[in-house]
DNA sequence: TTGTCCACCATGTCATAACAAGTAAGCATA
DNA sequence: TATGCTTACTTGTTATGACATGGTGGACAA
């Protein structure tokens, strides 16, 4: 079967493999070519838009990339299937993995104190060096034995608000959006091992040297505002960070 | 000045673009080409390596897309100014994450074996016990130096197809979305603490007893097929695992 | 019937060549 | 001096052609 010349290339300063491009890109989005479903060689391309064949692929190469379309050598090219463009990272953490198990937590304030912020504090917080904020330490349980220390860096005076409630029982986070009104959006975390101390172990009933979860957490409002800055400590030995992410759009 | 031909490339199976792909990317790594200092033009680079430019401009467009470099039009092509801290929260390979952050990095393949599945992993991957699996153990290098064991699970066929590819250098994230059309959607994740045994130590060069990040990842594909589980062991001491997430629940 | 080999078609790699177009500096002219 | 032109770079686009390599199926031999 001759393939015809289908279709008609402007002259126009819009270089022709572009033109390919988002020709090709229409027809994977409105279906002529379906997922899954082979493309035209790179040879039928070449003689159907009258091109040289390194025009046609670079604009198959630009889809590649894009996501739209994958090659496989010997054999063809074909359509990918179409990816949801979604990017978030559900969390699913302490309370909510323990409350679904049905297990039982409560957390004991250890601490309170109004400190400088030191030198990373400051920057998670955007706060200037030594500027005044509150600290707060506790110590969570599951099933009556201490799992994690949670140690919390908040504004001043959301601090001595919050330790005026029921933090044994009560989550920060639903404080903050349900009593005080904060909107909370994106955090950031990054994740570490290490191994504990003696004044860890001595909280958390670990041994000196047992391994630990060390993660770092700044939350963020949704306005993009730093709120709080933890560091959580929890037993490697009893627990798992669990959580689920989505795949991104290339 | 006449720019010597330097560099000697090897007659290997390695096409000549990657070869000098990968020697300009040391070369910006280790600081030869300087942060938004020009490059070598693509006739100079075209000249000491005694290819033809067609050959240059794809071993400097892969370093583009990358974000390596950045070129102006009529000017030249420039070192990017590294990234300092960047997304993440979105399901992303070891080596695609290091790579947009321009760090250079490496898997050695230890192993493949084609395996009969474990509770565990039949259960993670949807098979029955007992039914044979591929297992691939590769240690993964961040600049030279041993960073992770990674035990991936796959599927026979799918194993069997991916120990034939460039598994040094490509992520198989990448591997299995661009080359093979799966489409990844979320993933599950579990990160805990460990000590690290000796066998493991060894692999990874860490004494025993050191803290290990461990993290069992289970991949799907966007029709929620589960397609690859993993053990990934990061050491405590050198990497930290970053994301971003969405408000979740404590 | 089964297995091997080869032709054919696919994409991958690479060379040579030409012209387009953006940038910048130097030089000539108004 | 200021403007504009020439020139010599740069990267961008495109053509033509060649050979390498992977995948597949049919021809053919055992």
């Amino acid at each position: 079967m001759e393939p015809k010349k289908e279709t008609v290339l402007s002259l126009s300063p819009i270089p022709l493999y572009t033109q390919i491009k988002e020709i090709l890109r229409t027809r994977i989005l409105d279906g002529t070519y379906k997922a899954h479903e082979q493309m035209p060689s790179e040879s039928e391309l070449t003689r159907s838009f009258d091109v040289s064949r390194i025009t046609v692929r670079q604009a198959l190469g630009d889809l590649q990339k894009a996501g739209l379309i994958f090659k496989i050598h010997g054999k063809g090219t074909y359509v990918s299937q179409p990816k949801a463009f979604q990017n978030i990272g559900k969390l699913q953490g302490f309370g909510e993995a323990m409350a679904t198990m049905g297990y039982e937590t409560f957390s004991q304030v250890v601490s309170f104190k109004i400190v400088p912020a030191d030198k990373i504090v400051a920057k998670k917080l955007g706060l200037d060096e030594n500027e005044m904020v509150s600290e707060i330490r506790r110590v969570r349980y599951l099933n009556r034995a201490p799992i994690s220390l949670d140690v919390s860096y908040l504004p001043r005076t959301v601090g001595e608000r919050l330790i005026k409630e029921d933090l044994a029982h009560r989550d920060i986070f639903l404080i903050l959006e349900n009593d005080y009104g904060y909107s909370l959006g994106q955090a950031e975390l990054q994740i570490e091992a290490m191994l504990a101390d003696e004044s860890l172990g001595r909280l958390i009933h670990l041994q000196e040297g047992a391994p630990v979860l060390r993660i770092e957490r700044l939350t963020f409002t949704t306005d993009n505002q730093p709120l709080d800055f933890e560091y959580l400590y929890y037993r490697g030995d009893a627990f798992q960070y669990r959580l689920r992410v989505e795949r991104g759009r290339i």
